[in-house]
DNA sequence: CCTAATGTTTGTGC
DNA sequence: AGCACAAACATTAG
């Protein structure tokens, strides 16, 4: 009620939602000394104790952070990097005192002028501390390129002779990095492809549509630091009661793909 | 009590 | 190898 608190806290983080997260991390913290680090539940460290995440980072500031699909990428100056991964629950915020905390902000970074507030509801992922960049290459090394800089050629070469569903291609993190289920589904169903299609089977033009498709939605997304439900959208129309296709009106269908639940419009995205 | 949840990893089997 | 499927992780909401 104070706007205290800045950032996005109950979103599921996909590549747009990182991008927030790097943003206020960016405003509010880069470049100030690291003055107190609690972790209030060490079950969101990896590979790192509590011990060593608040020696080694105490007094040490933050450059420029960077994304690369759904990693925050944190590095400090002459210090180890901090790696943020934010699973299906997690955000990152700040609060200019330390009033107010959440129960899920289970590790907490001050500074003298506020708080970041790493919060994490079922810990599926979590925090790491990799001291250069071979040990980040390591950890990152298998995820493929983000999907907010992928040209048209890139895109076709990545999945344009895989056999498998053109949904699973999209959300596997080694091929594209950033898009997630939310994001997978309105890209297709902006680019009106069946979930379900086989990515050998997608033509050029359907593959031209799905390039464009996910730029633009992926650009108004980081723009609004989330996937906004919007009227001419599917966000915001998947999980209505009887779900009409904000396009064409036909009742939209739901079913698994690749294990997630996945919603599409039948009348728009041809199972072939 | 049961089910599903927008992520990732690991194992199994075709 | 490529791919699909299921389970596991931890927690909440309906």
């Amino acid at each position: 009620m104070t706007g205290r608190i800045v950032g996005y806290a109950d979103t599921m983080p996909e590549l747009p939602d990182v991008e927030a997260f790097r943003r206020v991390l960016v405003r509010h913290a880069v470049n100030r000394p690291i003055e107190h680090v609690d972790v209030t539940d060490p079950g969101v460290l990896r590979d790192v104790s509590r011990r060593r995440l608040r020696t080694t980072l105490r007094g040490k500031r933050f450059e420029t952070p960077r994304r690369h699909g759904k990693w925050l990428v944190a590095p400090t100056v002459d210090g180890p990097i901090l790696l943020l991964h934010f699973g299906m629950t997690g955000s990152l915020t700040w609060s200019a005192d330390s009033e107010d905390r959440h129960r899920h902000d289970r590790v907490v970074l001050g500074f003298d002028n506020g708080e970041l507030r790493y919060r994490d509801m079922r810990k599926l992922q979590g925090i790491r501390l990799v001291r250069d960049d071979d040990a980040l290459d390591r950890i990152l090394g298998s995820v493929g390129p983000d999907a907010l800089d992928l040209s048209r050629q890139e895109l076709t070469e990545i999945v344009g002779r895989l056999r498998r569903t053109v949904k699973t291609a999209l959300v596997d993190q080694e091929l594209i990095a950033g898009l997630g289920n939310l994001l997978a589904d309105e890209i297709l169903w902006r680019a009106r492809i069946h979930p379900r299609r086989q990515c050998v089977h997608i033509g050029p033009r359907e593959l031209g549509r799905l390039h464009t498709a996910m730029g633009a939605v992926l650009r108004q997304a980081v723009k609004n630091g989330r996937v906004l439900p919007r009227k001419n959208w599917l966000t915001g129309h998947r999980d209505d009661q009887p779900g009409t296709c904000p396009r064409c009106g036909t009742p939209l269908d739901h079913g698994r793909v690749g294990g997630r639940g996945t919603t599409w419009c039948p009348h728009c995205q041809q199972e072939r």
